[in-house]
DNA sequence: TGTACATCAGTGAACGCGCGTTCACTGATGTAC
DNA sequence: TGTACATCAGTGAACGCGCGTTCACTGATGTAC
């Protein structure tokens, strides 16, 4: 890669994150300034269009970087054969330890969820659409659920899938800013999780398809 | 009520219908202007100021509107004592018609759940939070429930309304605009949430305190 | 009922400002010989 | 290695426009006598 390809990445990458704090900050996305995000990144405006053709096309950048991340996160927290209940609460606590590290990664997909741009809503309704499907390839092998076709499997974890996101904005707002996620177990936002997916469990092993 | 005091009550629901048609059309409720919604309500932007401080004010009006109607249908649909399959499936059903004869008060809803203003954002979560209280109120006393505390009761009431809740959005998203809800039962909307609630409520019952 | 005054919802001009986008440019980096 | 030319990320001036907000106003409606 020559050094002006990684300047310009270097710069791209700038705009993201100038982005991303502006929504950090409390503005929502759609009322950000091309201009604002240009300052923010110590650019000037009309830098903005060597990189993206305008805000939509940075917005779907962020969700796919955001997308990345959480697959990977996905990835290493997964194949491991710990009791149901000690796997539903550690991830429970690594989800809500990653999205406190990641605070404004969050606050923009959770404003794009149901944001008035539909490009953006229908990216972030495609990531939760394949978080849903590897979760069901994940588990499918689990004996609690030999009575369960595959289309209900699917409902199952994008029944979990959107649980657990819903939540989030919930979880964001109630950490005070710059505040570490609570280690202990007694989180209440984690227990409260623990019990709502619990509870999906119990209906999945009485579930007949 | 005197003509002038009608007659200002008149503007103020033209400027609350304009910015809910304003979002209807696509647009974010963020990134609606002030002068945009007068324009629409065919009133001078000054005029604005003699029925709200800002846009935020507006857009609580809007929730505070939407939150009695929704209360209403509740208050309308319950106290039935149908079995609880066809009970969860027609109460399913009026909520999708509702939601597609209000199509955009529920866009700006679900944009408020998780948009970018906090004041909005806690006004949507005091509502959902009032539907679950509701909600467990009223069901406290099916048998289902005998093994079941009040907190843990509210645990399931919230998953209940948070799930329905979640998927508006994507339900206004596969109405084409203009649509009729369908009114058979193989709505796919309408079964996949059907089974996502009997689900919960199968675990529900298995639940024990 | 008629008159004289008060109220106040809606008006229209004006303000300074930041917006998105265009354009010709500069000068560091890359490439060919 | 040195030179001559090409590329292109970032610049800075300029544009027309809609923004939120202020202000003094108008004229229909309401009130007191």
């Amino acid at each position: 890669m020559s050094t002006r390809e990684q300047k310009k990445q270097l710069t791209r990458k700038s705009l993201m994150q100038s982005a991303l704090s502006l929504v950090g900050e409390g503005n929502s996305f759609a009322g950000i300034s091309l201009r604002e995000v240009a300052k923010n990144a110590g650019v000037v405006p009309t830098s903005f269009y060597r990189h993206f053709k305008d805000m939509e096309e940075l917005g779907l950048s962020l969700l796919d970087e955001l997308g990345l991340m959480l697959r990977k996160l996905m990835r290493d927290t997964r194949n491991r054969d710990d009791y149901i209940e000690t796997l539903t609460r550690d991830s429970v606590r690594v989800y809500a330890g990653f999205v406190a590290e990641n605070r404004n990664y969050f606050y923009f997909m959770s404003e794009c969820r149901t944001g008035g741009n539909p490009a953006l809503r229908e990216a972030v309704r495609t990531e939760l659409r394949y978080f849903s499907k590897e979760l069901a390839m994940d588990i499918r092998r689990l004996p609690i659920f030999s009575q369960i076709n595959t289309d209900d499997l699917d409902m199952v974890t994008s029944l979990i899938v959107e649980t657990v996101f819903a939540s989030t904005i919930d979880l964001l707002d109630q950490l005070a800013p710059h505040t570490k996620p609570k280690k202990n177990r007694n989180d209440p936002y984690v227990e409260n999780m623990v019990k709502k997916l619990r509870l999906i469990w119990l209906g999945a092993g009485e579930w007949r398809s």
